[in-house]
DNA sequence: ATTACGAAACTAATGGTGTTAGTTTGTCAA
DNA sequence: TTGACAAACTAACACCATTAGTTTCGTAAT
């Protein structure tokens, strides 16, 4: 009994890899406790709750899938840069089921702890659109419509929502989805011309 | 004891009616009991299990959604049909933001059920797009695409995600995506018409 | 070297969840 | 009137999160 070397990092790092492992975003605190060896009442000498568990898985999924990100679309701009922006993404979510639908359903309108933490990904996306001339807030409002259209894209892919006429090219789907955006975004930078 | 008059139902309305009130997806049977005031294991007379009540409830969801979308799309075409489709996608999932929430999530990669359950919701945006002269397997990349943007709006609305910079029109970005998906597909309409 | 203290583990318990088995009750038809 | 069946019940189990109170062990001070 006693001590032995439990940490939050531990604990943290054996509910990644389980989350990783089962591609489900949540772990129960039984289920950890087991996997580390400990009864679960002894977690709570290291975290607070489920909750701080949560954030900081939470918050590894958001730091990794940034950093994949801005790895990414380094040194690219423009078109090129907002493809293989979305390609990459679309790739992390594959590969990393587990923490993309942790990213995906863990925020909440309410709360605000959990929010702050996702905005790398935003600024990240920002900055990939700051490029085109856009004015301040139509950059904010094309952020927007990315990140809709690659978030969508794989949420119904996850739900299962593209297994009906699945005959259909997956990947043809996410190209023409990306070149939606950009043929839209263009459109929209013309008409900002004209005017 | 012996008889009330419980029924699936009845079970289900209720189900329904929690849902809608809280704006959460689930209830628990011990909830769902309570409020028929009835004792937990009564439940299972009328129903399977807690999945069987989720596919009535997403039934319904579903049932109630796609004929929302019919009445909004009658007897329109074109892109007058795809905007008034998206207006009134975006005012149910504000109106119904539980059921909606459990359209977001209840189907799964899995569930041969819920995906079929979901067809008809598939089937009403098909028949949207076909008024375009896109060959048939276009039709469904494109159906993706704009299931795709709503859904993914709506989600990143509901996850918070749109908070910061909020004080960005909302309305404004949701205008700009749908503006976005026609422009993307005119540019395809055209780019199909010159080859 | 001994002691004392605090952190980290534990046991025990509470209350929530879904679910099953076995029992009672009430209604309807024979 | 009685018997059978459906619909309710009680009791129980397994899983979960969490808290209170207890033991243990390593470390730091005497």
């Amino acid at each position: 009994m006693g001590t032995r070397g439990l940490t939050k990092e531990k604990i943290v790092a054996e509910a990644v890899a389980y989350i990783e492992l089962t591609e489900q975003p949540i772990i129960s605190l039984h289920e950890l406790a087991r996997r580390l060896d400990v009864k679960p009442p002894s977690l709570y000498n290291h975290i607070q709750n489920t909750k701080e568990l949560q954030y900081a898985v939470f918050q590894y999924a958001i730091d990794h899938l940034v950093a994949h990100q801005r790895n990414a679309v380094a040194q690219l701009k423009g078109d090129e840069a907002v493809r293989a922006f979305s390609r990459s993404y679309l790739a992390f979510a594959t590969a990393h089921k587990g923490l993309y639908r942790l990213i995906m359903t863990m925020p909440s309108e309410q709360d605000e702890q959990a929010k702050e933490m996702a905005l790398p990904l935003l600024d990240l996306v920002i900055e990939l659109l700051s490029s085109y001339g856009l004015r301040t807030d139509d950059i904010a409002h094309w952020q927007r419509v990315l990140r809709a259209i690659l978030h969508g894209f794989l949420s119904q892919e996850d739900l299962g929502y593209f297994y009906y006429y699945n005959s259909i090219d997956l990947e043809k789907s996410r190209e023409l989805a990306v070149q939606c955006f950009l043929d839209g975004l263009h459109t929209f930078l013309n008409q900002m011309c004209k005017a």
